[in-house]
DNA sequence: CTAACTGCAAAAACTTTGCACTTTT
DNA sequence: AAAAGTGCAAAGTTTTTGCAGTTAG
C-alpha cells in the first residue's frame, strides 16, 4: 500500500465524516499512514512533538480512538504499550521480536474456512481477531 | 483438566521451586486452578477479599507474576484489563464476547505446520503466540 | 459564526515498588 | 532463626476527562 495514497484516503475519509483536518491531524495521519514499525501511542506522541512541540498526548489518543472507531487503525493490544497499525486495518498476524521489540506483519492470514469452523463449533459470531506471534527476529538470532 | 489435580500440581510445583505456600497463596491457587471465565486480576482480587478481607492487589499480582514466570499461567493481554488462564498454560485461542465480556477457550489450535511456514517465510523463531477472536456469544445472539 | 479541536492539568485505572511486620520452613 | 510473603501506602504507567482558549469549515 502506497503511503501517500493511504494518507490521502484517511484524510478524505475523515473529512467525509465531518471531522476537521487540523495541522496536527494532518501530521498525525501522515505518521500513522507511514506507520514504520507499528508505533505505540508514546512513539507517535514523541514524533509529533518534533513538529508540534506543544502537542499533548490527548491529541494523539483522541485521533487514534477516532480512527479505531471508524475501523481505519488496528490496535495490537498490550497491557503496557499498545501498538497501532494504520496501514492494514483488517485483522492480520504480527510477529514481535522479544529481544529488540521489532514488529512486522505476518505473511499469511488465517484461512476463512478455519475461522468459520471455529464459529460453528463454539456458537460465537466472530467479527474480528488478533493473532500475535512472539519470537526472535532474523537479526537478533545472529 | 480436573480442578483438584491442577490445584495440587500448582501447589507442588511452587513448593518444589522453594516458594512458600501461605494460606493466601493456597486460596489464590485454588481460584486460579478453577479459573472460571478467565478472570482478570481485579476479579481474582475481589474473590480473594471474600475469604481474606485484608488481601492487597500486590499479593495477587505477585503470585500471577510468579506463575507466569514459571509458565503455569497464560495471560490474555489487554491494555486495560488482562485476563488469566491457569488451566491451559500452553498457547490456545480464546473467544471473547464483545457484548457480555465472557471468554471461552477455542476448540481448535493453530496447526504447527502453519506456524512453521510462518517461521520460514519471516525468518522469525516463534516461541509462543496469542490468538483472540472477538465476537458475540451464543447467549447474546438471541 | 459555530461546532469542533488543542493543549493543559487533573483524574482515572491498572500495576509495581518499598518497607515494616508477620509467617513459613 | 532466616528467608520469604503480606498488606499498606506511595509511586509509576498508560490512558481518559474537563475545560478554557483557538480554529477549521
Amino acid at each position: 500500500m502506497d503511503i501517500r495514497i493511504r494518507q490521502k484516503y484517511l484524510i478524505n475519509t475523515l473529512r467525509g465524516k465531518g471531522y476537521r483536518m487540523t495541522p496536527q491531524r494532518l501530521a498525525l495521519v501522515e505518521l500513522i499512514a507511514a506507520s514504520e514499525g507499528h508505533p505505540s501511542a508514546a512513539q507517535l506522541y514523541s514524533r509529533m512533538r518534533k513538529r508540534f512541540p506543544t502537542t499533548s498526548p490527548a491529541t494523539v489518543y483522541k485521533l487514534l480512538a477516532l480512527l479505531k472507531e471508524i475501523g481505519e487503525v488496528y490496535e495490537i493490544d498490550f497491557h503496557d504499550d499498545s501498538r497501532y497499525d494504520g496501514n492494514r486495518p483488517e485483522p492480520h498476524p504480527h510477529l514481535i521480536c522479544t529481544r529488540c521489540g521489532k514488529i512486522v506483519d505476518g505473511t499469511m492470514d488465517l484461512e476463512p474456512g478455519w475461522i468459520r469452523k471455529m464459529e460453528t463449533r463454539t456458537g460465537y459470531r466472530i467479527n474480528r481477531h488478533q493473532l500475535t506471534f512472539f519470537g526472535v527476529c532474523p537479526e537478533c538470532r545472529k
